[in-house]
DNA sequence: CGCGCTCCCTGGCCGC
DNA sequence: TGCGGCCAGGGAGCGC
């Protein structure tokens, strides 16, 4: 499911109903997502407060008053809503309940399971494997030009792979890499190390601008991407290229075009990007 | 080491 | 209406 702007417009709409919140029952309805849940996960949650929600690429952090935060992935169809009371009936791939003092409930959804739900210490999150190879976060002063310059320079992969790659920049997903690489003119297919500093440069403003576009528009509502408050996104339709094979190119008329590259449908205009 | 392929899993849609 | 095939927002692991 969620990209970086999805994942941050659901954490922005989890903390006014979560923060200062108490956990007060856990309920589990499988043992596992991706990977097992822990074995002290109920434990651990129960009786804690939220101290904060923050993200990490595209993981959520709910940090707890204890040492621990819980770290949770969507995966691609993770759904996580809040609730006013608990559910009469759990809905269909509904695989954790989390009651709070208040009244309130969150719902963990997510058909695929692609997801994950984990525990970490608070000091050791940045050693924690999930996190200790990835690359700058996309909207913070650790990436720009240069930094991504050099990320590409010795890269003999497509740019189009190489920005999809966690270890040269997180947060970036196959929407937003092919609506960025429209912006840039740059051709999805093109050898990283063959682009000029000077296309980077574009390249990283236009990652910057369409992921902050996106989050001001409440991310993209593809399937059933939805919001914690369950109200869907908008940016879906300024998609320029994402999801339009056949049609017009917004620009020069031509048709744009859908390839594979590592198995994932890549949208382009071979007329504009080269 | 860098890179790409395959797989994890379910569900929706399209064509026959 | 049913079934097979293809598609989907992510990421780890393995083999070359």
């Amino acid at each position: 499911m969620p990209e970086l702007p999805e994942v941050e417009t659901i954490k922005r709409g989890l903390i006014p109903s979560l923060k200062g919140n108490i956990i007060k029952n856990v309920i589990l309805r499988r043992k596992n997502l991706r990977i097992p849940f822990p074995e002290n996960l109920q434990q651990a949650l129960e009786g804690q407060k939220i101290e904060g929600i923050k993200r990490r690429s595209k993981y959520l952090i709910f940090e707890l008053d204890s040492d621990d935060c819980m770290i949770m992935h969507l995966g691609m169809s993770g759904k996580v809503l809040v609730k006013e009371k608990k559910p009469e009936e759990f809905e269909k791939h509904d695989h954790i309940i989390i009651e709070f003092s208040d009244g309130k409930t969150l719902v963990f959804n997510d058909a695929r399971r692609f997801g994950l739900v984990t525990l970490c210490k608070k000091s050791e999150l940045e050693k924690h494997k999930l996190f200790s190879a990835l690359g700058p976060e996309p909207l913070s002063n650790n990436f720009n030009e240069e930094v991504l310059y050099n990320a590409l320079r010795n890269k003999s992969s497509p740019i189009k792979n190489a920005i999809m790659d966690a270890h040269v920049v997180v947060g970036v997903g196959n929407i937003y890499a092919c609506e960025s690489l429209f912006r840039s003119g740059l051709s999805p297919l093109k050898k990283s190390s063959s682009i000029s500093k000077k296309k980077i440069g574009e390249l990283t403003a236009n990652i910057i601008n369409v992921l902050n576009e996106a989050i001001e528009s409440g991310g993209s509502t593809l399937k059933d991407y939805v919001h914690a408050n369950g109200e869907m996104g908008y940016f879906q339709h300024s998609f320029q290229v994402y999801g339009r094979e056949g049609e017009d190119c917004g620009t020069c008329l031509k048709a744009i075009k859908r390839v594979k590259q590592l198995g994932r449908s890549t949208f382009y205009c071979p007329n504009c990007q080269k």
